[in-house]
DNA sequence: TTTTAGCACTCTTTGTGTTTGACTGCTAAC
DNA sequence: GTTAGCAGTCAAACACAAAGAGTGCTAAAA
């Protein structure tokens, strides 16, 4: 439905002023502040108005309107004026990106704290879709006694030593061989499917590659991969002042509840918000990687949150991880 | 000073008090559980002699006695049990380590965890003395354009891909030979020294080092390697209910000045108290690893932390560091 | 029909005084 | 040296009043 003109500058006036410091405000001063042209009667009653529509709120008869998750909504989605990052906001995240990164993990923790820094909230970046995929294995000579077991895969490189006697140059090229023509294309789990172990091409190298399983083990996550940044950033809100409320929020971040809630993403950058669950706000922007990946980088607050401030830095941190990471090798 | 026998039971229940719920005890309290067979009168006296002598005090006249952090070293020294953990409690830390970990840090960050864990403090967990050392580079051959840097240093491996074309297998081979003679016992920090850059070994690969500084480069730390686990803890206990003091708290264990403080440890595990610095205490055990390398590890927690028990966790866990190491390749 | 002034009403916040209860510290007797 | 007993202190809990902020409603003005 849409709201009149006066309506939508009273809703916006009441939800700003929740942003800024999370206080109610009331008809008196939205009329000193935003509309001297009229009194606060009349204030009053589009106030009730909008009341009754759902998109604010009283804690008590005598004080101010706040507004409710509804209204925070139609702000986010009609009533948000697009705020553009400055070139000093832009250069400090570029900043964080100058190194040339090739592995998605280290893109990844990287963006989530760049994010939580540059918005003071909390982030969390993860990855879906399929996990790591494994492109190639190498098996290197450190000394007679221990190898080292290289697994390259398209998200970055896993690699281990395993002692290993008696096993010559010859033998290790071969096994790699063996290994990487067994395994390129297919996802980091693989490794640890038992139907391998009994193959028959990997009979001869059993031992070799029952230590390889061993070392590996464990060095990748099979969950999507996940970063999270700026936890302790809550803090600096008062509406978590309270511990209990504080634990939440953190529980939150720490848990998967997060990475369930999202889209598959499109080519583009999709962002999408969801306002006040748990007290709290999410906003996210998920698209496509190539190799059937999809990235999702989150910021999370307080419902309060300076939403339009989180989309700026999701999009343009979402395209510097799009130049790097099509420019990949 | 030596105290009474009676002095001493008496300050043992102040502080075992004050640890148990943070709440002051009163004389009477005291009687009735500990002593019913003098007054709670006799224990006012001694009490009022404990607080002359810095051990306890008062918040206001009518409150019962709390340990100052006099008051909780003297019991951390003389009066403290030993405290064995139990077989399952043994059970779960190990449990913790049976993969076969090489990777120092690995080993660090999954003993921080342990560590917060198994107490319900934050942990911190950090390496001293010399930091990475170069054991051995590699360069791996992955495709035409793209090669694969392996740094092995004591601590753990370093592997990056670069993107290199027209460099044959024996081009790679000679340079890692070239690298590995040059580099191997150095810090791995030496890689990014000028001096190397113009060196006449390396004049001929020169593109190819520049590479693999600039791959290199940001993949370790250069400071002491350092874990951090079980921040959020703090939040289990009310004397960090104010937000400020919670954010202190954890200000302290992100920062170095836990580092700073802490002796170079010698062979054995070598036990070292604070007791309430900024309203904080520290457990540390620190040793000599080979390679003049020391770790140490901590429990952060609130003064009224149960220090027998960090004790023992800090010990369990050292001991099995210690066989993990001992036993690295 | 919309806007406004004005007033009654509500509820929080702040302040004040009172009571209760938990302790201590002291004194005098044991 | 120990104890009983009592006065004194202070925090915590409660009740009450006053002040202030803000609304909702009504009736009049535009």
């Amino acid at each position: 439905m849409k709201l009149s003109k006066r309506k939508e500058k009273i809703l916006k006036a009441v939800v700003e002023a929740g942003m800024e410091n999370g206080e109610p405000i009331s008809s008196k001063t939205i009329q000193e502040k935003f509309m001297p042209d009229v009194s606060s009667a009349t204030i009053r009653n589009e106030l009730m108005s909008l009341e009754e529509l759902g998109y604010i709120t009283h804690i008590h008869t005598s004080s101010g309107r706040v507004p409710t998750a509804e209204g925070y909504k139609k702000y986010v989605q009609e009533l948000m004026p697009t705020k553009k990052l400055t070139k000093k906001e832009v250069a400090q995240i570029q900043s964080n990106f100058t190194n040339k990164l090739v592995n998605l993990n280290e893109i990844m923790t990287r963006s989530a704290q760049t994010i939580s820094d540059a918005c003071n909230y909390a982030s969390v970046v993860y990855m879906g879709g399929t996990g790591a995929i494994i492109e190639n294995i190498k098996l290197v000579e450190l000394s007679s006694t221990s190898k080292l077991v290289v697994v390259v895969t398209d998200i970055g490189v896993i690699s281990e030593i395993v002692s290993l006697e008696n096993t010559s140059q010859k033998d290790l090229e071969e096994a790699a061989t063996i290994l990487t023509k067994l395994f390129a294309g297919k996802p980091i789990e693989a490794l640890e499917e038992e139907r391998y172990l009994i193959s028959q091409e990997l009979i001869k190298y059993k031992e070799l590659f029952t230590k390889i399983i061993f070392a590996i083990a464990g060095k990748y996550e099979k969950r999507p991969q996940i970063a999270v940044a700026g936890k302790e950033k809550f803090m600096d809100y008062p509406e978590f002042e309270n511990i209990q409320k504080l634990k939440n929020a953190i529980k939150l971040v720490d848990s998967d509840e997060i990475i369930n809630n999202t889209s598959d993403g499109g080519e583009d950058v999709e962002i999408k918000i969801s306002v006040g669950d748990n007290d709290l706000s999410i906003v996210s922007a998920t698209y496509k990687l190539k190799g059937n990946k999809t990235l999702s980088a989150n910021v999370v607050g307080p419902v309060r949150m300076d939403y339009a401030k989180a989309i700026s830095v999701l999009k343009e941190v979402s395209d510097t991880i799009k130049e790097l990471t099509d420019k990949e090798i």
